[in-house]
DNA sequence: TGTACATCAGTGAACGCGCGTTCACTGATGTAC
DNA sequence: TGTACATCAGTGAACGCGCGTTCACTGATGTAC
C-alpha cells in the first residue's frame, strides 16, 4: 500500500537511525539489510525504495551518527554549553565505552573505514575534521611543542584509539580497560590546558 | 592423500600466515575460509583438519601477528637493537599505514576486537600489554603528570588510534592523513623523552 | 465538494551467490612384522 | 631390508543458511477534473 509522504519520510529516517545503531554495534559487514529493516519496522524491500544500496545507506548512517555526536558534544547543538573537560569526561567514560550502539561512530568504525570505499571515507573525514576544528578553536595555549591544530588532531585520534583499545581489552581485562580510559583522560587534560 | 608430518606442519603454518594477512587486510568478517585456504595453497576442508573453527583460526592468527610485530620492533627479536625513536618512526610511517596486510594487527583489528568473543580479546590484550610493558621499561623520565605506565598505555593507544584514523581519512584527504601521522609522531616523541 | 484514476512506498517471494561446516573418500606416509 | 597395512592430512561435493538485490504486485494517497 502507498504511504503518505510524511510517513515515508519518517520511515526513511527510521532506516538511517536503525542502520546507524546496528553498524556501530556489529560493524557494516556484521549486519544485514533484513535486520536493519526489521529494526526500523519495515521489510528489506522498502529499504531499496529509499537507498540505492546497502553501501549508500552506510554512508548516510555514518553522516547521521557523526552529526548527532557533534551536536551532543558542542555548544552549537547542545541544550546547554559543554566545556572541553566535560567533553573529555564523556568521551572517555565507561558509559560511552560500554555502549557500542550509543557511542561515537568514529570509535566504533575506525579500523573498518579504511576498507570501505571513498563515499564512506569522505563522511568520516568530514565528521573528524568538524570535531577537530571545534577542539582546535577551544584549546588553551600550553608549553607543548605541538601547535593547537596538531594537538587537536592528535587528541582526537588518541581518544578514538583509547576507547577502541579500552573496548578491545574489556572482556579479557576490565581493570586494564578502566586504567587506559583514566590514563587517556589525564593525557588529554594535560594537552588541553597544560 | 596423506602428507608427511613435516609438510602438514608447514601447511598449518601457511594457514595461520594467510589468515593473519587476510584478516588484517579485509577484517575477520570480510574473508571466508575458502579464500584463506586458497592463499595457503590448500582447500577449505584441510583447514578443518587443523582448526576447530574459523574463530579458532582467528585467535591463532592474531597471536601470530602480534608475536611477529613484537619481534620486529623490540631488541629481543630483532636482528639489531631498535631504539624507541625508530619504533615510533616505523609505527607512524606512511609505509606501515599504507600496508594493511603487512602492518600492525592491533591497528587493523582495533574496533573489530570488541565484537569478537573472549578468546580473541585475550590474545589482543596479551599482545597489547607485552608491547606496552616493553615501552614502559624503555621510557625516560619527563615532567609529564603521567607516570611511565600511564604514558606507555596512552602512547600505544594513541599510536593505534593515529594510524587507524590516518587510514580512515586517506582516500578522502591524503594530506590530512600524512599530517595526523606527523603530528602523532611529534606527540609520542614529546611523551617519550620530554 | 465528489469522483476517477495515476502514483509509488511498501510487501514478500524469488534470484544467484558465498558463507562456515561436514563427511565419504583418497592415497602417500610411516609403522609393525 | 622388504612387505603388509593402519593412519590421517587433504580433497571436493554437499549441507543449510543468510546475504544483497530484484521485481510483480498491492492499495492508500494525492491529484486532476
Amino acid at each position: 500500500m502507498k504511504i503518505s509522504k510524511e510517513k515515508a519520510a519518517d520511515n526513511r529516517r527510521a532506516l538511517v537511525k536503525a542502520a546507524a545503531k546496528l553498524f556501530k554495534e556489529k560493524g557494516i559487514d556484521g549486519v544485514g539489510v533484513a535486520e536493519i529493516s526489521k529494526e526500523a519496522g519495515l521489510t528489506h524491500g522498502a529499504l531499496y525504495a529509499h537507498f540505492a544500496s546497502k553501501e549508500a545507506l552506510a554512508a548516510e548512517a555514518l553522516e547521521y551518527s557523526l552529526a548527532r555526536g557533534y551536536a551532543m558534544l558542542t555548544p552549537d547543538g547542545a541544550a546547554r554549553p559543554v566545556t572541553l573537560n566535560e567533553l573529555y569526561d564523556y568521551y572517555l567514560s565507561t558509559r560511552q565505552r560500554d555502549s557500542l550502539s550509543g557511542g561515537c561512530a568514529m570509535t566504533a568504525a575506525a579500523s573498518e573505514i579504511a576498507r570501505q570505499d571513498e563515499s564512506v571515507s569522505a563522511r568520516f573525514t568530514e565528521g573528524f575534521m568538524r570535531m577537530a576544528g571545534y577542539l582546535e578553536g577551544q584549546l588553551a595555549d600550553t608549553d607543548s611543542q605541538l601547535d593547537k591544530r596538531e594537538r587537536a588532531l592528535t587528541m582526537l585520534s588518541a581518544m578514538i584509539g583509547g576507547v577502541a583499545v579500552s573496548r578491545a581489552v574489556l572482556k579479557a581485562d576490565p581493570a586494564l580497560s578502566d586504567e587506559i580510559l583514566a590514563a587517556m583522560r589525564k593525557l588529554v587534560g594535560e594537552l588541553s590546558d597544560g
